[in-house]
This record gives structure tokens, C-alpha cells and sequence, in this order.
DNA sequence: ACAACGTACAACCGTTTGGTTGTATATTGG
DNA sequence: CCAATATACAACCAAACGGTTGTACGTTGT
């Protein structure tokens, strides 16, 4: 079932889609914060960053480390990866009906297809 | 200010987080369809297709031409690229301090170890 | 002319979201 | 031991979301 991929994409894209998220997420790819040291930043309450947080950790775009009673949060740059590959899969679908095989086939890796010598 | 972008990015983002609109820009990046032969898709009335249709739309991320009584949308391949940017800015974010400098902007101080040497 | 089609949009509804406050639970420092 | 700190989470709330039905209006074909 690539039911499970629409789910994480679905995840991946919503994290995303808030700012004080993605600034976070920023953040974190930088190096490891803590939450309340992320929150400092924020005009909200330091719940309303947790939750955020939260959210981030749960699409898998962020993991989090225990250190004494900080948790440290650091950005998962492969996630950022994965959310730049469906793109790539959506702009390569715009580029030809390659990917028309794809969409009949659903997850059938593309055999020894005609080798598709496509034009730019 | 770049508040605007911030906006941009909370609608395309918002705009990708729904599975429905992501497999509609799916179809309407390897062609122009109407609204109607989209809904035909879709186990739902046909307004809330259009609903999703005006989403993208508004996100940047389609277009529409009217053709007759049809509206016939198509995937602006343009809109994804911007958001493989915004992506790929933050995997630049992850790769080094180069954008150290992104973060001063943010009125982040104590950059206590400056080797702007980037690896890779 | 007019019925059918394609589209847009308003009104409504249950659920989710993004925020709040308050409470509970570890961990640390004095 | 005790107070302060860092985190988690529940309960609550207004607003937004994703869906529905109904209505209106321009276009088309007969």
C-alpha cells in the first residue's frame, strides 16, 4: 500500500507548512536546540512552541536527544531530502509521460521499457 | 518585507498537504484537463474538487484557461520549482554556516566559532 | 428557445489546527 | 530536602479545513 507514502507526504507537507515550523526547522538544521531555547525565540507560549515541535518531530523532520532535563532537537536533513525527491517525481512528471508508465503501473519499477529518449 | 514570501510559502506548503490536490497537480502537470473531467476522478461532489482546484490555484501552482464553457487548468512547473528551492535553501541551511549569515538576519548573535571553511 | 452542461460560490457542518492556561513529572543546584 | 527549571500533556477555544447541498450563471447543442 503506498497508502502509507500519502500519509507521510501528507505529514512532511502540513509540518511544513507553517512558519514558526519551518523557522524551527531552520533552526535545528543548524545544530541542537532545546525546546525552551527554540521558544525564547517565539512570541507564544513556550506550549504553543512544544506543540510545534511536536509536529516536526512527528513528520520525522526533526529528532529529538535527551540531555539531563533538556531535550535537544536537531533537524533530519534526510527528511528535507525526501520531501525534495517528491518534488523532483512531480517536476519529472511534468517533463514527459515517462512517468505515465509509473501511473498505470503504480509502484512497478520501469523494465526494460523502450529506453524513453525523451526531448527537453 | 519578506513577510510576503512567508505567506507564499504557507500556501503552497498548505497547498501540497492534501493528497487530493497533489494527485490533481499530478494529472494537470502532464496536461490541461477541465474541472469537471478532474472531478471525474474523485469520490467526491464535484465542488469540492473545484474547491481543491481554486487551493492550487491560488497557491500559484496551476493555471487556468477558459475554453468555452470549460475551464481547462494546467500545472505550472515554475511554482514547484520555487518550493524545491526553499527546500533545497534548507539543506543548505543543514550543509554549513554559509548561511550563518541567514541567521544574523534573524538577530541571532554569538557566532562563537567562525570557520566559514565549508566541507564537501 | 431552451435543456443540458460546466463552473462558481454561498451556506452549512463536523473535524482539525494553532493557540491558550493549568497541571504533572523529571532533573538539577544550593 | 527543596526550589527552580525543562518538559509533557490535558482541557479548552476560535478559526480554518474539507466536505456537503443548493443556487446562479454563462455556454453549447438541438
Amino acid at each position: 500500500m503506498a497508502e502509507t507514502d500519502e500519509d507521510r507526504a501528507d505529514a512532511l507537507f502540513h509540518a511544513l507548512s507553517d512558519r514558526t515550523r519551518r523557522d524551527i526547522l531552520r533552526r535545528v538544521l543548524t545544530g541542537e536546540h532545546s525546546v525552551s531555547a527554540l521558544a525564547a525565540n517565539y512570541d507564544m507560549s513556550f506550549a504553543a512552541v512544544q506543540k510545534h515541535v511536536a509536529v516536526l518531530e512527528r513528520a520525522g523532520l526533526i529528532t529529538k536527544r535527551r540531555s539531563g532535563r533538556e531535550q535537544l532537537a536537531s533537524g533530519d536533513v534526510e527528511a528535507v531530502r525526501a520531501v525534495s525527491n517528491m518534488l523532483a517525481d512531480l517536476e519529472q512528471v511534468w517533463r514527459g509521460r515517462i512517468a505515465r508508465i509509473d501511473d498505470l503501473l503504480f509502484a512497478d519499477p520501469s523494465p526494460p521499457s523502450p529506453s524513453p529518449q525523451s526531448e527537453v
